[in-house]
DNA sequence: CTTGGAAAGTCAACAAGGCTGACGTAAATT
DNA sequence: AATTTACGTCAGCCTTGTTGACTTTCCAAG
């Protein structure tokens, strides 16, 4: 066994131990997206809209902007996807009080009925995941997925975590 | 603090425990993918040319639809994007001698010039994220990703583990 | 030896969901 | 009054996924 300078051992910083973890990101979030993706398929919906509505779900009032920022697309690509979901009667946007420019971003009841559905199918993957493997994995799990964010994206992690 | 019935602690498994991992992994999953993606953008390639790449490095000698089941893409997909790898010549594409029919995949020099440069990029992501969460912290985000998987992409991803 | 079917490849058409660029409008700020 | 900000929209492009239909090659079973 190979020991680092100070002592510690770094086995698990082997080239074929970060692999490991590479591949392991690519097949868990295929499961990870597999169940909702299930559900909106036929629906004219797809994983862009379920991403609004969680984030909307997520933080009612948010403005167009604060999503945008969040999501990390342009706003013609939110637009699109933000269009149907008004249209079809799943969000309320509204003008902002203190700032008209604004656009308040609320789900309708109908809104809410599928985000349940999303979130209930895609917790329920999680949750047995997490049975599985612990509390104690749980929270490594945590740990190393917000160390591996960029900073900017785990600042809105953080703030969502919070603010929550 | 709430106690299961067999008196283990459960509160690991709450809705926010869930929503907090939900999150976790969308925003990891875009620094995960961050650095290759940068790296191919302006290049003629794409984030399902890496894919490709990576899994024809990993199984020299692979069968496209071996890697068919491996990404669980369509062929027709999938040979658009190994065409242009193949004129590019980055991947040889040769005729199996037990079975004809099969066309077995290898990366050329240049083909490994740039899966080291995109594997290098991903790794160095991975080895801080792992270096600050720790040792222990990276095997439950091993267990947790794993258990996560379909039971399909899970066995891809052990006879991956082990074929290595 | 013939034939059925698997493996691989190709063409065409389409959709989702990213992107850029340009433009318009209303409201806030300077 | 001029500028900036927030938002919406039109047009067009790219990547990467999809289905369907079809061909070629070739193994293997009858």
């Amino acid at each position: 066994m190979a020991e680092a300078p100070g002592g510690e051992n770094l086995l698990f910083l082997t080239d074929e131990q970060l692999r490991k973890g590479i591949e392991a990101m690519f097949f868990a979030y295929r499961g990870f997206t597999a169940d909702p993706d299930r559900i909106l398929e036929g629906m004219n919906y797809g994983r862009a809209h379920h991403r609004a509505i969680h984030f909307i779900h997520r933080s009612p009032g948010t403005t167009v902007s604060n999503l945008l920022s969040i999501l990390g697309v342009t706003k013609q690509s939110l637009n699109r996807v933000l269009r149907t979901l008004i249209e079809d009667g799943l969000v309320r946007s509204e003008k902002g009080k203190v700032d008209a420019r604004e656009r308040h971003l609320h789900l309708t009841d109908k809104g809410q009925m599928l985000e349940r559905e999303l979130s209930d199918a895609q917790r329920a993957r999680m949750r047995a995941a997490y049975r599985a493997a612990g509390p104690q994995a749980v929270a490594g799990f945590r740990q190393v997925l917000e160390a591996m964010m960029d900073p900017e994206m785990r600042r809105q992690y953080n703030r969502l975590k919070e603010g929550g």
